[in-house]
DNA sequence: CTGTTAGCGCATTCAA
DNA sequence: TTGAATGCGCTAACAG
């Protein structure tokens, strides 16, 4: 492949002055033709490793989210990747499936590669990093926040509790939460809303009620079949994610009992499905589009050296948005 | 950062040296403790960026997907970076949102990565690819075939004649098929099985029972709710791919009819869902460990520099898992 | 086995 | 504005 000697040969010029033609600068006009002509001859393309080596900037960012299975973060990702190609940076993507372990592998990988800046959704690789003294990388957490480190998160406690008041307000008591695992942010504090709009109204909690599975579409399935099998039936269902959500929708349907009719159900996570089904599905939403583009843009802000207010912890508002899944039930 | 220069000073000895060590050639044992205390001292890392330039070896590869929402496929790579770690390469993921033009952006940025080798599920960026001379990156192609490109894919038109087959031996006349977008290879090679099956037991073919949506849940559920919109409805159902099958799934449960009571189902791909839902589903399983492992064991091979019967075109068999979802009807 | 040295391709000083 | 020269951190001869 050509280099930059190549070109400034064949365009009769000093490789410092290709340099600052591919650099923006300024140059004799006749130089400049000369330059590009020989660029295109040549299908010179820049040596991004040769320059990141000398700028010790690679114009990209790492991304790096629990597992390529979850719709919500892969379409985090999507959105940020916009907002940073806008600013010139690219992604990397990795995923942990899950795993602690991967998790600091990856995180390794990513900071191997002299990435500018991180994003993470994690479960502890934070204090890893920390315990590495934070590399003087800038990185933002994602979700779930984290001491000492910049984040953007949901209010999902909030609309957790809002979703549970709605039901009551209906008129149901018997009241379900299918949950993610125990141990994971998002997880308790949705529970946490749960607990509280239910303390609040004095309402007893059932322990049966409240299902813990993976964030999976098996794991909907499974707590709901879970629930199905109690003999008081809940008549209301709060799902806290969206494969969770499909998942408790495909086990309800196998039973010969509707949405609406028989159960109500609010999902968190607005994605198409939830307007697509019959009935059309009440939703706590996150605002992807916000979450993403405050974070990418405060990392932005960090990569090119303003720590003004750090660290920052910014919660994005969630909104209800009322379908066709909650009965008006008599008390 | 620390860097070989600080190391070497530390340990009292050459940089070459101290490169030797890193690198797993021979050192004078005391001159190997001395390296290593100091590499510890000063948390010294390999500067990858700097030996990439020098050695133009990146000990990485680029793998580019479709989209991030298609389970076959994050699968697939996942099990290929398994593969692909177990020879010291990592991976960068990168998806193209379905988006031909993104798809040759984010192969460009890969290749400004500079990785060792490319795995690509495409529409046509290989004939871009190959219009830019291929770069002598070694590539592979997965699930999609091209000229000229060792590739890895599935025998689906066998696995869908199969699947018809069943249908057709238990009776079914009235069969219809949930495909992918028209213009993707797969989608079309799988109607193609459907089709050769049909014609070879004299099955009239009928138009409106051969559905086309994007390979998604959406489309699943769209293309069976008009497949239930017919006057004449189906009585078997080959989706063809893991999201379509769910979001079929979901608008089968909204009507008052039953997977196997009232109409037989076969999917292709079997994960993990399939066996769970009731009832549980027959599948065309495509071998995604195989798949995976294949493709990444070749291009390893290539990136090495053995070119031994460039290109090959490995097919691999998928198999017929049948369970409770196709029932026998009187003709 | 060890040390000296020359680049990998580029950006950037500093003179001109 | 331009060009010659330096060095980013590393590997790989080569000579010792």
């Amino acid at each position: 492949m050509a280099n930059i000697k190549d070109v400034a040969k064949r365009a009769g010029v000093a490789i410092s002055t290709v340099s600052k033609f591919i650099n923006g600068g300024s140059v004799r006009s006749k130089n400049a033709a000369a330059i590009k002509k020989a660029i295109e001859e040549l299908d010179y393309k820049v040596n991004d490793v040769a320059r990141m080596l000398k700028t010790n900037i690679a114009m990209t960012v790492g991304v790096l989210i629990p597992s390529l299975d979850g719709l919500f973060f892969t379409t985090i990702a999507a959105l940020m990747e916009d907002e940073f190609q806008k600013h010139g940076y690219s992604i990397i993507l990795c995923d942990y499936r899950n795993d602690a372990g991967l998790e600091k592998e990856k995180l390794d990988f990513l900071i191997s590669k002299r990435v500018d800046g991180l994003v993470i959704v994690s479960h502890d690789s934070l204090q890893y990093l920390d315990s590495r003294n934070r590399q003087g990388i800038p990185m933002i957490a994602i979700d779930r926040p984290f001491d000492g480190v910049d984040s953007v998160t949901s209010d999902s406690f909030k609309g957790s509790m809002e979703a549970i008041e709605t039901f009551i307000e209906m008129g149901h008591n018997d009241i379900a939460i299918i949950c993610g695992p125990h141990e994971v942010y998002t997880s308790k504090i949705r529970l946490n809303g749960y607990i509280a709009a239910m303390k609040n109204n004095n309402i007893k909690i059932v322990d049966e009620y409240m299902q813990f599975e993976d964030y999976t579409i098996e794991g909907g399935y499974k707590a709901m079949c879970e629930l199905l099998k109690i003999k008081k039936r809940p008549t209301a269902i709060f799902t806290t994610n969206y494969e969770l959500t499909l998942g408790a929708m495909m086990a309800i349907n196998e039973e010969n009992i509707k949405v609406l009719n028989d159960i109500s159900v609010i999902d968190i996570d607005d994605m198409i499905m939830m307007k697509l089904i019959t009935p059309s599905l009440s939703v706590v939403a996150q605002s992807m589009d916000k979450i993403g583009i405050t974070a990418a843009k405060l990392l932005i802000k960090r990569m090119s050296g303003d720590f003004e207010k750090f660290p920052q912890n910014r919660i994005v508002e969630t909104s209800f948005i009322k379908r066709n899944s909650i009965k008006r039930i008599k008390t």
